[in-house]
DNA sequence: GATGTCTATGTATACGTAATCAGAGAACGT
DNA sequence: ACGTTCTCTGATTACGTATACATAGACATC
């Protein structure tokens, strides 16, 4: 185990000058005799001294430097691209970041938020675990300033950037009406999380625009995994309800509905919430849903700064826009308006079959999510 | 901007009751009265206080029971599901989870690791950049103990754990050859990655092993962009070079590699390290070099836990072995041995050709990576 | 009733750093 | 010669918490 790091007050001694001075050379400030200034240094690179920040954040008015990130799990792309734009943005503003993951663990994240606030970070972004008490949130919004991400409860006191949810969702369905789809599933995963529920509202709208009724035998509502997609997709093809389409509520359904899709054969229609990486590669064509994920990430972490820096206007609620792109499938012919480039790398090449479009929430102003 | 935080002095005003007492409440120690104890329960509840662990932190003895991740990208899959298995592995240690992201970049690399330092963390993981200074390790790791991950640099005291690199590129490429393959083009990365290189050695190995000579005009090195890769692979295929298949380096040139094959048109083979999602959808067959990258997080984060727990055994470094699958193309014939699941998910069935293997390197036992 | 143990609480201090205060010597102006 | 300002450095203190030490009452033992 590594030794003890050595103090101001050891590199005193060895410099035969009072901790203060040692203070007063590491923050660099004036009236250090040259020959004293040297000598400290001297001692500090032997010892190899550094200074204790923990101890730094003791004096008053002083913080940790710290923001804090909780998420559902890191591996999914949709949190670790917003782990990214958080951690981008985070290194800008010098903060250090630390991400701990909920997994939908109402407990997890009630004790990951109390120690987070009791180690004095700075400010919290923070997805809600669907089952969350509001009071845990308004108790601890006092003490650090928070942002939520993706999903927010109601009632408290803190600014929030989410998706489009329900406009992503009508689109994406009512794209596969336009098809000529008449038997289109929803495969989603717990509707206790709010995004499902706006995702699920989408779906509804899009039936309804199109004169159709709603079919609860077409909706299929489990947890987000792979395979209980696979599942459930497989059983909506297969069964009475009889799917000529399916859309999935987010990028783990949609890889398990395309699994089901590929293995049954015949044409099936299938949209999804999220981008999912290769989709453009597949043989059928899937509509989904996309955004900036990065993006979402820099916005919460830009919020939750100005709240940092002492920023107290209203709160704001963020909405972020979708587009629906639809890769895959037959590559020359496409729906919508922009063409494909041919030459440029063909990843972000994928036909918008709608326009992007901003829905402003409440009556506050939304700044950055406005393009 | 919230309010100060209250601390156990202002707790035992309230109270009535000395500061000690409060602390003695908190810690729940023996030989308080039951109306002191309501009372100052009391107190907590009406101020809401918490503990400041900061300040604990600065006693003798304590720790701020944190660790830090420094990686290259949040939100690339491969390091998102390292961060998944780290930041499991910390929540079950009780340890908070700090991440940093260093880009390519040395300095980032030293800026932020000497932070971590001064704030001092518990034990860090790292990725080290390519050109990196392995003083800056060695002098860091005086402080804390390290843990390599993915990358290690040399002469310096700590732990790491990696990928078996060489054999998994190796597997690959002779997979592509046994398939008739003569061609076989290598696009990689920055060639100063040290993976980028052993996985080069595992061509250029494969290449012996068939006989065939190693042809610069086969290799494309840029860095790790999925335009990079797309417009290496487009050249090679269609340049004097006429590549007939293609090993790509990772998941990211793996993707441009497959954009580039699907304009092509003719039948290229191609192989890649690192597992793709949606991969096994694919009209054509792609043999990847997978392995369990959030164990890999796991068995970095357990051995850093070790050394903070005082362990001072020899230094080790932990080969993850690799497994070669084939992915998409004729779903229902496979090279390899076990035959696929027909029923349950079918995201993890791919036909296991080669089968997995350990390589031990160096003199000091590998623990856990051996199964 | 003197002594000792147990319970319950307060006082003082230390952790590492930075700021305030204080003081000493030098330079400078009158 | 003396006051003033400037330069440099040391001593002291505070930040929030936990602990060593002190203290004091309650109760038991002889």
């Amino acid at each position: 185990m590594p030794p003890q790091q050595p103090t101001m007050r050891d590199v005193a001694r060895l410099a035969g000058v009072s901790a203060a001075t040692v203070s007063r050379v590491v923050n660099n400030e004036r009236y250090i005799r040259p020959e004293t200034r040297a000598s400290v240094e001297r001692a500090i690179a032997e010892l190899g001294f550094h200074r204790n920040e923990i101890a730094r954040t003791l004096r008053p008015g002083q913080t940790a430097d710290t923001i804090a990130l909780v998420i559902e799990d890191p591996a999914n792309p949709f949190w670790s691209a917003i782990t990214r734009g958080v951690e981008e943005t985070a290194r800008r503003y010098q903060h250090m970041l630390v991400v701990g993951s909920t997994g939908l663990s109402f407990e997890q994240e009630r004790d990951l938020l109390r120690d987070l606030v009791r180690r004095r970070v700075d400010g919290l972004l923070v997805v809600p675990t669907p089952h969350a008490h509001r009071e845990l949130h308004a108790e601890l919004a006092r003490w650090a300033p928070m942002v939520f991400i993706d999903r927010v409860p109601r009632g408290v006191p803190a600014d929030s950037v989410v998706l489009d949810n329900r406009g992503g969702a009508r689109d994406a369905v009512a794209h596969l009406l336009a098809r000529g789809h008449r038997q289109v599933a929803y495969v989603g995963g717990d509707p206790a999380v709010s995004t499902g529920a706006s995702r699920l509202a989408g779906y509804r709208q899009a039936l309804r625009s199109a004169g159709l009724s709603y079919d609860p035998g077409l909706v299929s509502l489990g947890n987000h995994t792979v395979e209980a997609a696979w599942a459930a997709a497989t059983g909506l093809l297969n069964g009475p309800a009889a799917a000529d389409a399916i859309f999935a509520d987010n990028n783990r359904m949609c890889l398990g509905v395309l699994h089901a899709v590929d293995r049954h054969g015949t044409d099936v229609g299938v949209a999804a919430f999220d981008d999912v990486e290769l989709a453009d590669l597949l043989a059928i064509p899937v509509a989904l849903v996309t955004y900036d994920a990065v993006e979402i990430g820099r916005h919460a972490a830009e919020l939750l700064f100005e709240r940092i820096g002492g920023g107290s206007g209203p709160f704001r609620r963020a909405v972020h826009p979708t587009t629906l792109v639809v890769r895959g499938g037959d590559r020359t012919v496409r729906t919508g308006s922009s063409a494909t480039p041919e030459l440029p790398p063909p990843t972000r090449g994928g036909g918008r079959v709608a326009s992007s479009y901003v829905r402003r929430t409440g009556s506050c102003p939304v700044d950055r999510a406005v393009r």
